[in-house]
DNA sequence: CGGGTTTTTGAACGCACTCAAGTGAAGTGG
DNA sequence: CCACTTCACTTGAGTGCGTTCAAAAACCCG
């Protein structure tokens, strides 16, 4: 391992730089539907990937903030304590997603990241981020498109609060499925990138709970369950779990 | 009533038109820390404010999104139907909040605002503000930190999954506490502008359970409670319920 | 293999829910 | 002014889901 790479980092010579509008995952990413324009100016931006090994922290709660963080390829969780210290998954990261718009506020990291599996992300400086949005409203806007949608994500977390555990396991796999499609993956076969424990704590259940619940799962034929390897079987019957009365309009609220 | 107010709009004469900088809430609000010049451009771009009578709706989901919304004075909920249809309340605005956020995004809103008692807010036209912000850097700092600040807001919010009751209903009148003293008013005694409902609503717990939660909050001599007057009586006991082990470094997340 | 971790399974408990009834204050109409 | 309605809240009793505690099983990696 040479200097370079010692955190991880990959410097690379200006011809071999990093280049959003030659990367595989640029329509997920902050560069999706953006013009020439805009993806020469995040060219210009980026100057380092970074690997991150499984188990690995990519940065930590209390951190000072300099970088936005685009997966590439692997998944990363973010995980903050709750008020007993037990940390508590607030996202599961993967291919496309920004990590860190939480942190632009303070300064700070207000969560710690770390790999569920070894990944590559590329770094974006804030600073010369900032920059580059002053140049194009294009970028400008997309950027405040994804940290809204970041908001509404969390928005639907959220509306968890109300579900039992079986509605909350169906929803995280039709959302985990969801995602894997958009990004041209198997929606119906995948891997659970995560413990039962980190499931567990994103969704506000113990293990032993999740066990049981992903072992209810199977017996009645909804999944397909093979250590973390998971088919979904029964996607209608997942999300009819979830459907009872959502989508019609209220009466009142 | 004349037609211009007939929506609840105040149109204004130039001379009049709302200005940030003579703002009561200047500084809680998108104007903080703002110099002369982001003063001058949010002044030129606020051409109305709108008065929101108790129970009336601000904008309803699935509207189409054109105006941010900061709370001049009142209070407005924002919730949006769960699973079963019943609404979950995402927030409780106050004086100095923006609402509509989460709707850059999409161009439609996720929620439902519901103004809970006479209110007023100040429009904010989101694409005059997009000019305003490729105008000026510091006030495109100032927004993203706005929708940076909402996604810590949101993720404090879901830590509330790994807390019981008790926990729950201190965290709420703590927040509510500090949020009226960072406003100048009195964090220990105040008013509970929604009604036990919503606090369900928004906690994640029933009615039932709110009622009953209140009053041994009362009994323990933790807080006065006279219907919707509550005074925070032992403020200290209140926070030990969130503190437990929060704070301290975690040893592995 | 062997040691540690992750996952599964079992049994009993407790918190918040549901269902049900009752209280109290505010508003309405005769 | 008082009977009546309505709405918000309170209180009680019983239930169920997810928890805790405990132990076994399966898996992984040296």
């Amino acid at each position: 391992m040479t200097d370079s790479t010692l955190h991880g980092c990959i410097p690379l010579p200006v011809s071999l730089r990093p280049s959003c509008s030659s990367c595989a995952v640029r329509d997920a990413c902050l560069p999706a539907a953006a013009g020439a324009r805009e993806r020469t100016l995040l060219d210009g931006l980026i100057a380092y990937r970074r690997r991150v090994a499984r188990e690995e922290v990519l940065f930590r709660q209390g951190e000072a903030f300099a970088m936005i963080y685009a997966v590439r390829f692997g998944h990363i969780k973010s995980s903050r304590p709750d008020h007993r210290g037990h940390p508590h998954v607030t996202a599961f990261h993967m291919a496309g997603d920004l990590i860190g718009l939480d942190a632009i506020h303070s300064g700070r990291h207000a969560c710690t990241a770390v790999a569920l599996e070894d990944s590559e992300v590329c770094e974006i400086p804030y600073s010369r981020l900032q920059d580059a949005m002053h140049e194009s409203l294009a970028l400008m806007q997309r950027f405040q498109h994804a940290l809204s949608y970041e908001i509404g994500r969390e928005q639907s977390v959220l509306l968890q609060t109300n579900m039992n555990g079986t509605e909350r396991l169906a929803s995280l796999l039709l959302n985990l499925s969801a995602r894997y499609a958009e990004l041209g993956y198997s929606g119906s076969r995948f891997q659970l990138r995560m413990s039962r424990a980190d499931m567990g704590d994103y969704l506000g259940l113990t293990i032993e709970t999740i066990s049981r619940l992903l072992g209810r799962f199977r017996d009645e034929g909804w999944i397909k369950l093979d250590k973390r390897d998971i088919e979904l079987l029964d996607r209608g019957h997942l999300q009819s779990l979830l459907a009872s009365a959502a989508g019609r309009p209220l009466v009142d609220q």
